[in-house]
DNA sequence: CTACAATCGGAACCGTGATTCCGTTTCGTC
DNA sequence: GACGAAACGGAATCACGGTTCCGATTGTAG
């Protein structure tokens, strides 16, 4: 079931429940402290010296990984079932609804790996499916007429990631303004008298290609230097 | 007319002109590397010693706050006319698309002292009179029944700068794509055929109030521990 | 119960980056 | 042109956080 812990698992008992610990307290340190928080910080809400967590997630990236390859995986089988939806439409939007819920609990994560060290960008089988889903419901809501046809998944994901990012900073409602806010988009998603948009919709593969010419010399290549 | 640089300004005249190009080398840097950026980045691009840097600004936060401040004031000197303008939906659209143009030059910025250090959250009058602004923009253009009713100029900051920051992670088409998405969400505040949203308007006032809920501990309040 | 190997804890080590210090250089005045 | 103060550069200092190491501890097979 757990694909993600490709290492190999400790052979003591309490090795094994030490590495859950450890990554369940990453998991809520993250989200609540960001990435940036200290390993140390792990350790002692996982009630463990920092030498264990280190022999576990022997590099910080790796342990982040983890973190986010556990909050995938549900979202993944909640997701799975809505394909066979019989309205796209309303499929679509609970299916966006939940991936900004997933988001919004680890911004700090996914930005990071998004677009620093990639990390799990290529590696993640887990990542591969969670696209083809969110593909493929977009493209029978718009073929159903319930999503406006010039948008692309990728355009989709980076619009919702925006909200639950914004909405990571404050500190209270957070779960009602996600919705909020992710209703107000999804307004704008509808094909009724929708506005022309500049450029193309843009799909994963496009958006792959795009963020590593980012990468590649800082983050800024539109536009001249002032 | 600078009243961001409240230091007394140095005496002599290469001083002044040392500091000039720090300001304009750190915004380059930072707006191109984030503002994890390391100083010496910024001196030597800047053709000075770190010395030079943190004696015309004595810590890495007055340097932020400084590009922060520069960048801002443009902003308002195109904003304030907006006024004064006809049509107030078309001047609100206008403004956002402004306004987004320099948070996408400066998210790192932004994010950093928004949630972090809050930095000058109040001590900037400019942002105090941006939000005026802002906050008007927004009032008439829903009187003039170009914006739905249920939306705060709170609401509005964070949806575009969400979408800044989704755009920010990309290397190419930034601009064009930036565009894109804040068309979609001004499409998604259109008071026609709006979908109930849920939550209240949320203004300035209680975004602050939010946040610094959300600073005293962490991040993530609402919800319980996993 | 014992012995051994797997684990653990946390101190020591290392690299990175901000900040400080001080001998040297440059500006502005007389 | 000479002098004193202002400013400079960059090496030294300091703080912080990830990673490594090793003596102490603990689970488990026999």
């Amino acid at each position: 079931m757990t694909a993600g812990d490709t290492a190999v698992l400790p052979r003591r008992a309490d090795a094994r429940r030490n590495r859950e610990q450890v990554l369940a307290a990453a998991e809520a340190v993250f989200s609540e402290r960001g990435v940036k928080a200290p390993i140390e910080e792990v350790a002692r809400r996982a009630g463990v010296g920092v030498g264990t967590v280190c022999r576990h997630y022997p590099t910080k990236q790796a342990l982040v990984d983890a973190v986010v390859h556990r909050l995938l995986e549900p979202l993944i089988e909640r997701a799975r079932p809505a394909l066979d939806a019989t309205d796209p439409g309303e499929a679509f939007r609970n299916f966006v609804f939940a991936l900004s819920d997933v988001q919004a609990r680890h911004v700090a994560l996914a930005e990071q790996m998004a677009y620093e060290i990639d990390g799990a960008m290529e590696k993640g089988p887990l990542r591969a499916e969670l696209r083809t889903i969110a593909n493929e419901l977009l493209v029978r809501a718009q073929a159903a007429g319930s999503i406006r046809a010039d948008i692309g998944a990728a355009d989709v994901s980076m619009l919702f990631s925006g909200a639950a990012h914004a909405t990571s900073l404050v500190g209270e409602h957070q779960e009602e303004l996600r919705h909020r806010y992710v209703t107000v988009i999804l307004d704008g998603l509808r094909p009724m008298g929708a506005s022309a948009l500049p450029g193309h919709p843009m799909d994963y593969d496009e958006m792959q290609r795009v963020k590593s010419v980012g990468r590649a010399r800082g983050g800024n290549t539109s536009g001249a230097r002032r």
